[in-house]
RNA sequence: GGGGUCAUAGCUUAGCAUGGUUUGAGCACCCGGCUGAUAACCGGGAGGUCACCGGUUCAAAUCCGGUUGGCCCCA
């Protein structure tokens, strides 16, 4: 068979391109799923993005870690279930841009253009998108199914929720409770904590110390910084056992915490006295600010758990209409919460001055208001991080509010151990940051006052009884009219029916869910469960992968709602990746524009060295994108992989070889290389199991340089060689099977080019993709040969750094070298004796060293006791050290002098390498390399520059590889002589018919003609085809 | 304020769970070499306070405590 060469020029977006026209028009991903249908289950779980952006190159990161997974496990033999793509559809952030869009500025206005409408355009531009994903995985070669996507507007997925949803109502962990929730005022709806965590922003606020009167004419200072709160003022919170001190300050009597009056008064203050906080416990005072009613059992002073020192004064001003801490006072307390704060976040209170005035906007009024009255000691601007709307950027407010709950908290311990059954990958993860937050997760606040949504199932009438919804066809039952193919607002708000208890209508509480929700209900929503009719869901997944943003996000809620219905952790092992981050390792950002995204990088490099840059580096750590590392990723894997695959390809077509399988070679480097490829292929897989495709990556990339820098640098001689018969063929074997194994090793992490270069191996074969993962040969990994060949490598090293000591290169044939250490031996030598070009290798012990042992005095010791005789001493040691005998003292014997005994340490022994040796000390064996060279030896490194000279021209002719040629040339008398005696090696080695010395060339259309300089000798060539 | 994580050459980093010669690579730079595949490769040079301080130990990049700085998350 011919092997197909790699055209000139195809870069890794040819191939690319190559390879993928060839899926998509054969279906192979199709049909490779068909192959394992009988395989174990790997249950893959896809994290659906929105489609309203576009994905960027952190989507193209975690769309990678994807792909290499399941293709790694299709090779394993596993049959991946679920591998179907998903779409988030729902939300504020969708509604917000369609807010935008119509330049909506509050809900009142979508309710004038109609529900109907607005959820329409909401649904429309969820996909906007949409394409620009498709194109991605496609150009990524991430295979997934888009054709059976689950998308959360669906009827089926909503039925799905409304089912879990009755379920958690009627156990109870679904329920409705007026409390504090931060709220978006121009949103109009109460949010989740974590959407509460993405929106926090350091801000400057206008805080204000204001001043409370106790009955006895002093004043207790209380600091916020929501001045707007202070109105409703109902208790102030002291800690009982924290220390206060009564100040004297401008003459008036103030009470803070005592650790805080410095920074609070700074100048001239005096503390009168020291006492307990729980002797302020009790005490009434009068508010400054006294618009709003005084309901019963106001103003007094409690204890607060909360209450800490870090900041403001050690006493807590506490509303109970707006914090929760100050609710649950105001509730212990059994004190009426009165709320002068309406909706839209205005004061709706029509005794007060700032009636009307958003909260932000009075803060600065109120201050003055209590300025003006001598009711605040001083205030300030205060810099502090709170949480903004994390769509629309609104200063949220906490506020007492109806809203439905998940009771997540009651279920703390089971969140934690369900934790312990999922394997995170990185494992700091799974008790750092998200076993922190499973600890302490708080209930769930699910309903948004909102449109674009999963409607919350539950209705209720006006006795207040309540009835949860969990399928279409219970509705029918209830007799409902109306033909619902559509459960989102408005149509499910016009269902109507009678309360069972007592008749009454029954209409549906106005809320949608939370949308994380629906993604976190991907587990068992995106397969229709249970009205698919499968007993189980498919719980746990085996695997899910995102962004480390995830970790209290899509993963959370995976964990909360899987725990919560099911009981079971949602996942079994779980991915996050970090971020890219631009070239000079700031965070990408929309503002600072510096972002790329996923199509960009594609375009640039090609989906595989975008794949390999992944894995460059873990990818749980944040990950500068730089060029020269994408570059360098594939040059170093994909470049080398191609040209071993060229060099293969090129020699084998010559020869006609096929491969028959793997052959016994008793030739050392093949069976090195097949050595190193089971070691390896057992390394991979073992990184592979534990989701460490860095260091498979890394491993493949090493064995990829062996095979070529060493075995087929030190082999290739062997490939053109004539009539070698069964030789040759192990080396194509060994070659062929290496490529071919690495092939299948990478293909999970590059796609690719090992489909394009497993298919020029294996023409008959579907994919690269459709293989199962290799198997570790045991009896093929020889450990001692690879331990050997490291030593092998390690003498040839020693040449070539000994021989640029004594400036002769690789071309000059050496007179002899001497090796001293026992484990080199003649067998490690045989691979690499022709690259260390010496005839004359010689094995030799201690005491054959080219070395001079030579004496000197040691004066500091001799001199003292041998004093005149000192000049002969020095002549009688060179006299040893002339005539050789030096060899012969060993270190810790002492020397006689002419009846003196010196005592040992009387001379040092000392060595040097005689001058005609260069000497390379290596760690288990020293080297020395003879520096004199004959005519002779001359004469062959001549021989060798020419030939090489001759090679140069051939390329540059361009000539095939058994393109046959003729040359004259010229020169001085060493190339002549070269010629003269080597002319049938030259010939041979340039396969030149012809060998030529003239003073003149004659041209003959079809040669070129070069004049060398070799270390100053002339040489002339020409030549030309024959 | 709390939690997590990181800090090694100009850059990207390995080594750290199990302490042990002189912290190892790659990129870039300089010098030399090799090359019927290779923009590849090989040898050498220069470049390190292993962030800082302390402790344990015969011995610390590695273990422990603290400090500083970066990033992430939370309040």
């Amino acid at each position: 068979m011919v092997f197909s060469p790699i055209e000139a020029g195809k870069n890794q977006k040819d191939i690319g391109n190559e390879v993928l026209s060839y899926w998509n028009q054969q279906g192979v991903y199709r049909t490779i799923n068909d192959i394992r249908k009988n395989g174990k289950d790997f249950i893959f779980l896809e994290g659906p993005p929105t489609a309203n952006g576009v994905p960027h190159v952190g989507h193209a990161l975690t769309r990678a870690i994807k792909d290499t997974v399941l293709r790694y496990k299709t090779m394993m033999g596993y049959n991946i279930k679920r591998r179907d793509a998903g779409w988030d559809c729902h939300g504020l952030p969708v509604e917000l841009e369609a807010e935008k869009k119509f330049g909506f500025k509050n809900k009142a206005d979508i309710e004038r253009y109609g529900v109907d409408k607005f959820n329409e355009y909401c649904r429309g531009s969820v996909f906007k998108y949409v394409e620009e994903w498709l194109e991605v995985d496609d150009k990524l070669g991430f295979w997934i199914d888009h054709d059976n996507a689950y998308v959360t507007l669906k009827k089926d997925y909503m039925e799905s929720e409304w089912w879990a949803l009755k379920s958690l109502f009627e156990k109870g962990i679904l329920y409705k409770d007026y409390r504090i929730s931060p709220y978006c005022p121009r949103c109009g709806t109460t949010l989740s904590s974590h959407e509460l965590a993405q929106g926090y922003k350091d801000t400057k606020d206008l805080s204000v110390y204001a001043k409370f009167r106790l009955d006895d004419g002093r004043f207790v200072l209380a600091w916020t910084t929501t001045p707007w709160t202070l109105p409703s003022n109902m208790f102030l919170a002291v800690n009982e056992n924290v220390d206060y001190c009564e100040v004297s300050f401008n003459k008036e009597s103030y009470i803070v915490a005592e650790n805080l009056a410095k920074p609070i008064f700074q100048g001239n203050f005096e503390i009168k006295r020291v006492f307990k906080g729980k002797e302020l416990i009790g005490l009434k005072y009068t508010r400054p600010i006294e618009f709003v009613e005084l309901p019963e059992n106001a103003c007094v002073i409690v204890h607060g758990d909360h209450v800490t020192l870090g900041e403001g004064t050690g006493i807590v001003h506490t509303a109970p209409a707006f914090g929760s801490e100050d609710f649950e006072i105001g509730k212990q307390r059994k004190v009426k919460i009165i709320n002068p704060v309406n909706l839209q976040g205005k004061f709706e209170y029509e005794s007060m001055p700032w009636n009307g005035l958003s909260v932000k906007d009075a803060d600065l009024e109120i201050v003055k208001f209590l300025k003006e009255r001598n009711m605040a000691l001083k205030s300030e601007k205060y810099e502090h991080s709170y949480p903004f709307c994390y769509r629309c950027g609104t200063p949220l407010l906490y506020y007492p509010i109806d809203a439905w709950f998940l009771g997540v908290s009651s279920f703390r311990k089971e969140l934690v151990a369900n934790n312990e059954k999922i394997n995170w990958v990185p494992a700091h993860i799974k008790s750092g940051r998200f076993g922190n937050f499973i600890e302490e997760a708080k209930d769930w606040n699910l309903s948004r006052n909102r449109y674009w949504g999963t409607p919350l199932p539950v209705w209720t009438c006006k006795n207040n009884h309540m009835k949860a919804i969990g399928s279409v066809e219970e509705l029918k039952k209830l007799g409902v009219e109306a033909e619902l193919n559509d459960l989102h607002r408005p149509y499910v708000d016009n269902v109507k029916f009678k309360c069972d208890k007592c008749g009454e209508i029954m209409e549906r509480e106005p809320y949608v869910i939370d949308t994380w929700f629906d993604s976190g209900s991907a587990t068992y929503a995106a397969t229709h469960y249970p009205f698919n009719g499968e007993k189980k869901p498919d719980i746990p997944v085996s695997f899910v992968t995102e962004g480390i943003d995830q970790t209290r996000g899509w993963f959370y809620t995976l964990h909360v709602i899987s725990t919560l219905l099911f009981g079971s952790n949602a996942y079994e092992n779980v991915f996050c990746a970090e971020f890219i981050l631009d070239s000079q390792g700031r965070k990408m950002s929309k503002s600072k524009g510096n972002g790329v995204l996923a199509k960009e990088l594609i375009e640039k490099y090609g989906p595989d060295p975008s794949r390999l840059f992944f894995y460059t580096t873990v990818p749980w750590k944040p990950k500068p994108l730089v060029d020269k590392v994408v570059k360098e990723a594939e040059t170093k894997i994909l470049g080398t992989l191609l040209n071993i695959y060229t060099f293969f390809a090129s020699n084998a077509n010559l020869d006609n070889y096929d491969f028959k399988g793997l052959t016994q070679s008793d030739n050392d480097l093949d069976r090195w290389l097949v050595s190193r490829v089971n070691t390896t292929i057992a390394s991979v897989r073992n990184s592979m199991d534990v989701y460490e495709f860095s260091q498979a990556q890394s491993l493949i990339g090493d064995l990829i340089d062996d095979t070529s820098n060493f075995y087929l640098r030190l082999s290739r001689r062997r490939f053109w060689e004539n009539s070698n018969g069964g030789k040759k063929e192990d080396a194509y074997s060994t070659l062929y099977f290496a490529l071919e194994s690495i092939c299948k090793m990478l293909a999970p992490i590059a796609p690719f080019t090992t489909e394009f270069i497993y298919r020029k191996l294996n023409p008959e074969a579907l994919s690269v993709h459709a293989e199962l993962f290799p198997e570790v040969s045991y009896s093929l990994i020889d450990q001692n040969l690879e331990n050997e060949m490291a030593v092998s490598r390690k003498v040839l090293e020693a040449v070539r750094r000994g021989r640029q000591v004594a400036s002769i290169k690789g071309r000059q044939p050496l007179k002899e070298i001497l090796i001293e250490g026992s484990n080199v031996t003649e067998k490690t030598l045989v691979p690499v004796r022709e690259e260390i070009n010496c005839a004359n290798i010689k094995f030799i012990n201690e005491a054959e060293k080219p070395v001079k042992t030579y004496l000197r005095p040691v004066l500091g010791k001799v001199a003292p006791v041998l004093k005149e005789k000192m000049k002969e001493f020095n002549n009688f040691i060179q006299e040893i050290n002339d005539s050789g005998e030096a060899k012969s003292f060993s270190k810790g014997t002492g020397i006689s002098f002419e009846g003196y005994e010196l005592p040992e340490g009387s001379v040092e022994i000392l060595e040097e390498v005689s001058p005609n040796y260069t000497m390379v000390c290596e760690e288990t064996f020293n080297l020395y390399i003879n520096n004199e060279l004959d005519h002779g030896l001359e004469v062959q490194g001549m021989a060798r520059e020419i030939i090489r000279r001759i090679q140069v021209m051939r390329k540059e002719m361009d000539l095939p590889y058994d393109q046959h040629i003729l040359v004259q040339m010229d020169g001085d008398e060493l190339v002549k002589e070269a010629v003269h005696e080597l002319e049938k090696t030259i010939r041979s080695e340039t396969l030149s018919d012809k060998l030529e010395i003239s003073k003149t060339f004659r041209e003959n259309g079809n040669s070129i003609s070069k004049n060398w300089n070799i270390d100053g000798r002339e040489l002339m060539l020409m030549i030309s085809k024959n």
